[in-house]
DNA sequence: TTGACATAGCGAATTCTTTCGCTATCTTTA
DNA sequence: TAAAGATAGCGAAAGAATTCGCTATGTCAA
């Protein structure tokens, strides 16, 4: 029986699109780079794993330039929350809330975020009032 | 080159520490059901991913019963937070806060859980204030 | 041009995860 | 206690992700 995706993506996959987002658009060479300085891989692995995740759609190229350019085809925001949800449904029994706990709990958050936090937290709450007031 | 295994639970593997998680403790038959009814698959599908799972450790067993009754090595909790870490660092450029911030922006927090956030939130920066203030 | 080096492509090997078939060992219960 | 049914264990197949070797093609400077 054939199993189902689960819409995650892989690690070298995640390392590759990292390596997209940073630099918005960049040749193999590049992306090579990185995989070959944390997991001391071979240019070939690379070339290979790029056209596999053109077949996923993952990424898009532009063939007419010479050493070919490559794109990711999923900003880091989507891609971000598509492994959130993932996650909150996987581990956290769909409770986006244990999950900001949680990594609120696990604190390293300074001042400026924190006041950042509590803004957004003012605005999700005039929303909900909003909602129930009117 | 063999690959770091990316303290990453597998699909099945996270799957099956769920039923462990909610019940506590089980034997193989439970946690047969929950896989046979998502995947379809074989009692002897969840004997050997049992079997495999303790050789990681993940899960402990209980011998002396006689249907062996398994349970989870490690929380929910930790589980969360080990996976959590590894979403920062991979996807949010090792901000728990941009990960905070979307997860929050994606909705549905009911107003309980809004006041409770407010509540830790409070506390953090109260934890801050000490820290700086003494 | 042409030799030297960078790019691309692809099938096949590896490694890891998931699945199962087959066999053996309990437990019941008729 | 013997047949029937539940449990366990294990090697090997099937699926996926990752890796590479080998070959072909492109680019560029001498």
């Amino acid at each position: 029986m054939p199993r189902t995706p689960s819409a995650q993506l892989t690690e070298v996959e995640l390392q590759i699109l990292n390596v997209l987002w940073e630099r918005g658009t960049c040749p193999v060479r590049d992306i090579h780079a990185s995989l070959e300085a944390t997991r001391g891989t071979n240019y070939s692995t690379t070339v290979k794993m790029l056209s596999v995740m053109l077949g996923k759609g993952l990424v898009t190229r532009d063939e007419t330039k010479s050493p070919h350019v490559y794109r990711a085809a999923m900003t880091r925001k989507r891609a971000g929350k598509r492994m959130l949800d993932d996650l909150v449904t996987k581990v956290y029994e769909g409770s986006t809330m244990s999950l900001v706990m949680q990594a609120l709990a696990s604190g390293k958050a300074t001042s400026e975020e924190l006041s950042e936090l509590r803004t957004l937290l003012n605005q999700l709450e005039e929303g909900r009032e909003q909602e129930s007031g009117t």
